[in-house]
DNA sequence: GAGTTTGAAACT
DNA sequence: CAGTTTCAAACTC
């Protein structure tokens, strides 16, 4: 019952990796379904059903229609065996990670995640983890799980939210980070994000239904399967409502934050987070066009279909043709880092075993080492808002994994680049990310197409070794690859403890070292209630850049590169930075906050639109709020496993940084991802890290208020750092300062690691 | 794909 | 901390 985030996010972690094995199975399942749409859904609502929480779906195996049905059945074998396999799972999660390419069902991978959230229901990680273990069966198991919970508990009750609510609250306040980074329409409080859910989850079943329908209906798809992933591609790839393909997507934003604004405002609760993010994805996939009305069955429907689809898609992208299948990996990726976002949330059981076995990241080994750190959500009695707070490990861990099925996606699929980041940009829900990484990348993916998406970094390093900060791949937290071209490598899972090492070095030189790049800061009066306003967030450079004859307009700067402004951090000459220029911010001055806001307004706006280049600016960072911490070792301490961030950019990232809801995600990496967080929260100034394309997952910790950090979960540690702070001299400038607080984590998970519990590393 | 430019990372 | 070197990405062609 625990956490359903958790276990999403390693779902994703676990598909990412074996997407490719998936797509095997999957093409049959998807076959299934083509066959008969209904088939596809039934399959999926009697899963839903079935399953109460985790593992055991049998029960769907008898429903499951022949084709899909063998498929699922594996699955929920291995399911049962979950125990053996979550041990299996782990090292398999790490061996992936170490080589994404393993198993590629990204796709699947992706619904699976994006079902789990929406679900929300609480699943031990832990079992998730092993369910995915298993192999791309426990993927789908896994997903199939989470229907299951949901629906059991939905059919139970709609009427008792109660439980969901509670549940939900924590992963809602995670989405909420999320969504509101992406759309503003988030700023809708994280409770109501877990009414809605409830809602979701009562609906599933309606949903899934209507999801076919809709799919039949609104998208020709091509398709015959229709599952709601096709649907949500058709939309993706035919912008839904008429918007032009890039209007489209930013109306798409539009509406999604319309939509999840107006269900946030039906639900008191609201749920946005979690949901929100694929709500979002929904909606931009399925269409906008709905917006209004039942905003929050909509929402609801979306996400099953978007979980549904997930299933469907997979079914329909092996049958489908091949683009087809493509662009629904890409829905998946983006899919994945709304989850990683959603994730975060709260590792929070003792399940934190789960993470254990994370993936590529370097962090992963970290691990093992902490689980203690949780993440803890705390309500801020003012605002009502709950402001979650990552203390521990497990939440970097999970987001550390998210991060890696971010880069494992971006390796395979090398999806668009931007996106979310989508940030996790999926930061926090970092979760950021990736950023986040990384989001709605598939869209996006369109758009950006090339190459590089987020998540598709490779390294190329000569004679660094990948042991240095030169190295992309390295400094990202995550493991090379296969895709990468680099000679003499060391950054590889058979090398971890050369890897740990050197990164510990490199972190007790520079504590910040591997934090995300691009922070985003809500400061300023925005939190008060509304920072939201939009405003505030001012990403930003950790260090700022030096850029002395780019005028910042090229990625050579790294401010520009990350889809951030130029500060008064930076010391470039000439700074003619497109995303907001150093001068501006400095004269601004005490005017930060609004510049802040315009700043990131132009970000985002970049970001989605076009940023400049198209390229994809690094959005894909997720933004981390404040707390979430970046892959980073630190978090490792939790996390050890999750790689890197992801942060998703996780992901998948958006081009932008805003994206998440505009999106910002990196699908890739994270994220893309990638979001950003837009709001703080009401706390005082809330920072949010925006990882880089890539940063691999983050985690989201609340850290502005460290204190409330303690306060709010006495059990997590302290995180406490002596923010002292890593020193980013600059950045403690000022308002900055509060950043580097907020910034904490990365090297807080040192900090705590070393101070209370040594890090596990050694 | 080779070669150049660039600015961060690393080194002194 | 500044200056220099090293490095690999970003960019150009
Ligand atoms: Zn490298
Ligand atoms: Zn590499
Ligand atoms: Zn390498
Ligand atoms: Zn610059
Ligand atoms: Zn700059
Ligand atoms: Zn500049």
């Amino acid at each position: 019952m625990t956490i359903p985030f958790l276990r999403c996010l390693h779902l994703h972690m676990l598909v990412c990796r074996r997407n490719q094995g998936f797509s095997q199975e999957l093409s049959k399942s998807d076959i299934s379904l083509e066959n008969g749409d209904e088939g596809n859904v039934s399959l999926v609502a009697s899963l839903v059903a079935s399953d109460v929480f985790e593992l055991p779906v049998f029960t769907f195996e008898g429903k499951e229609n022949s084709g899909v049905g063998d498929i699922l059945q594996e699955n929920i074998s291995t399911n049962e065996h979950s125990s053996a396999f979550s041990a299996k799972l782990t090292e398999t999660l790490r061996y992936e990670s170490g080589s994404p390419d393993h198993n590629t069902l990204p796709l699947y991978d992706v619904k699976m995640e994006s079902r789990i959230d929406l679900g929300g229901i609480p699943l031990s990680s832990s079992r998730f983890i092993g369910d995915v273990s298993n192999g791309s069966h426990g993927l789908l198991s896994s997903e199939i799980q989470s229907h299951g919970i949901s629906d059991l508990e939905l059919s139970k009750g709609q009427g008792n939210h109660c439980d969901w609510d509670n549940r939900i609250s924590d992963a809602s306040e995670l989405l909420i980070f999320d969504s509101s980074t992406g759309s503003e329409a988030c700023r809708v409080q994280d409770q109501n994000l877990v009414t809605q859910n409830a809602e979701y989850f009562a609906s599933l079943p309606l949903i899934l239904s209507e999801s076919q329908e809709n799919i039949d209906e609104s998208s020709q798809k091509t398709q015959p399967c229709g599952s709601t992933l096709a649907l949500v591609e058709n939309t993706i790839n035919n912008p839904p409502t008429n918007h032009d393909k890039e209007t489209g997507e930013l109306d798409r934003m539009d509406q999604l934050t319309h939509v999840l604004s107006s269900v946030c405002q039906d639900n008191d609760e609201g749920i946005v987070d979690a949901t929100g993010q694929l709500v979002d994805e929904a909606m931009n996939s399925t269409t906008v066009d709905d917006k209004v009305e039942s905003q929050h069955q909509r929402g609801v429907r979306r996400r099953c279909l978007f979980v549904e689809m997930g299933a469907a898609h997979k079914n329909n992208l092996h049958n489908g043709s091949d683009s087809d299948s493509s662009r629904s990996v890409k829905d998946d990726a983006n899919v994945t880092s709304d989850d990683r976002q959603l994730v975060p949330f709260k590792a929070g059981n003792g399940s934190s075993t789960c993470m254990l076995p994370s993936i590529g990241l370097h962090l992963n080994a970290l691990a093992t080492t902490s689980k203690d750190s949780r993440m803890v959500l705390q309500e801020n009695p003012d605002s009502g808002r709950q402001s979650i707070k990552m203390s521990s490990s497990i939440g970097s861990l999970r987001f550390l994994k998210v991060a890696q099925t971010l880069h494992i996606q971006r390796d395979s699929r090398s999806i668009g680049g931007d996106e979310v980041m989508q940030d996790a940009s999926c930061t926090p829900a970092i979760g950021t990310g990736e950023e986040l990484n990384r989001s709605t990348p598939k869209r996006k993916r369109r758009k950006l197409d090339a190459g590089e998406n987020e998540g598709c970094k490779h390294c190329n390093c000569k004679k660094s070794k990948c042991l240095k900060l030169y190295c992309e791949c390295f400094a990202a937290g995550i493991y090379c690859v296969d895709s990468c071209s680099c000679q003499n490598c060391f950054n590889k899972p058979m090398h971890e403890d050369t890897v740990l090492a050197t990164r510990k070095q490199i972190e007790s030189r520079n504590p910040i070292a591997f934090a995300p790049k691009v922070i985003k800061s809500s400061d300023t009066y925005s939190d008060s209630g509304d920072d939201a306003n939009k405003t505030p967030a001012s990403a930003r450079h950790k260090k700022g850049c030096n850029c002395k004859k780019s005028s910042c307009l090229k990625k050579y700067c790294e401010c520009y590169q990350g889809g951030v402004g130029c500060s008064i951090s930076c010391r470039c000459d000439g700074c003619k930075n497109a995303f907001g220029r150093k001068e501006d911010t400095v004269l601004v001055g005490a005017n930060e906050a609004e510049h802040g806001e315009e700043e990131s307004d132009t970000c985002e706006k970049n970001g989605k639109v076009g940023s400049p280049e198209n390229d994809g600016i690094q959005k894909d960072g997720q933004q981390y709020h404040e707390g979430v911490l970046p892959i980073t070792p630190s978090f490792q301490v939790c996390s050890s496993s999750g790689k890197l961030p992801f942060l998703s950019g996780g992901k998948p990232p958006r081009s932008s940084v805003v994206s998440i809801g505009s999106s910002k995600l990196n699908s890739c990496g994270m994220l893309r991802k990638s979001k950003i967080l837009l709001s703080a929260p009401k706390f005082e100034k809330h920072f949010q890290i925006v990882p880089e394309d890539e940063t691999p997952e983050i985690l989201k910790l609340n850290t502005s208020p460290i204190s409330t950090v303690k306060s709010s979960s006495p059990n997590s540690k302290r995180v406490s750092p002596p923010h002292t702070d890593f020193g980013l001299s600059p950045s403690r400038r000022s308002g900055r300062k509060l950043v580097l607080q907020s910034i904490r984590p990365f090297p807080s998970l040192n900090y705590d690691a070393i101070d209370q519990s040594p890090p596990r590393y050694q």
